[in-house]
DNA sequence: ACACTCTTTCTACGCCTCGTAGAAGTCGTT
DNA sequence: AACGACTTCTACGAGGCGTAGAAAGAGTGT
């Protein structure tokens, strides 16, 4: 998967936290503390077009908004982090272990929720 | 994390198949398809050091290995990912619901090995 | 219809990383 | 001391990314 850069993920965070679709105005307003100009705001769109992160309408201030909600995109890097390891099952013993106690049940659930019959007994 | 080029990788991927630590001329033969010079090699061991990726003993071939194992790395870069995701619980649910039966199971037996008592009744 | 302004697209530049490797220095062995 | 192998230093070219000016396009008020 295409990487991104500093100011791409920044823009990519707003994004993600606005609800609804964000026009570039918006979105260097949102980054105000940067100081961007507008131009370099819609190269890094652009940019995040090109690598499939982010689509826009064809309204006439366009409309900026993800491909794929934070949290999608984050699992499908876990899964190629974990796809491209090797040894799954280490990988997921060591991510497990990782993981607090309060995490850990949470996973529980999920994982009876999506496959209640192969529960362990 | 630093990230790694695709030389980079490769070399780990080395690092991480072998076992035991490996000298210079060796990783050379072992990407003898790339036909590198052993100074490239050593160039790239260098930026891995650097990186906290790699570190050699002072035996006089040097020696390189990994400082994590592939698994301990994956798991790591898993959780980063996870940790700068903003909604964890929403993160954890989609990558749950990514994983196939077999490995879900894997993961039931897991998180039942790191902590019996919060298992789910 | 025209001028004015805001938006979008095109083009570019400088920095940094990474693949690549020559040149020079160091070390162990004979 | 000399030789060959190994290591370190230095460098260059390509590509990604932050950055933005210039040019072209489009909507709006008079």
């Amino acid at each position: 998967m295409a990487s991104l850069g500093d100011l791409e993920r920044t823009v990519m965070d707003v994004l993600w936290a606005a609800d609804g679709p964000v026009a570039a105005t918006e979105l260097r307003d949102a980054l105000a503390d940067r100081d961007l100009a507008l131009t370099t705001v819609h190269t890094v769109l652009s940019r995040l077009e090109g690598k499939g992160f982010v689509e826009h309408d064809d309204a006439r201030p366009r409309r900026f908004r993800p491909r794929a909600s934070r949290a999608e995109h984050a699992a499908e890097l876990m899964h190629e982090v974990l796809g491209q390891a090797g040894d799954r099952q280490a990988v997921l013993a060591r991510f497990v272990g990782g993981v607090d106690p309060e995490e850990a049940r949470l996973l529980r659930q999920l994982l009876d929720r999506s496959a209640p019959d192969a529960r362990t007994r």
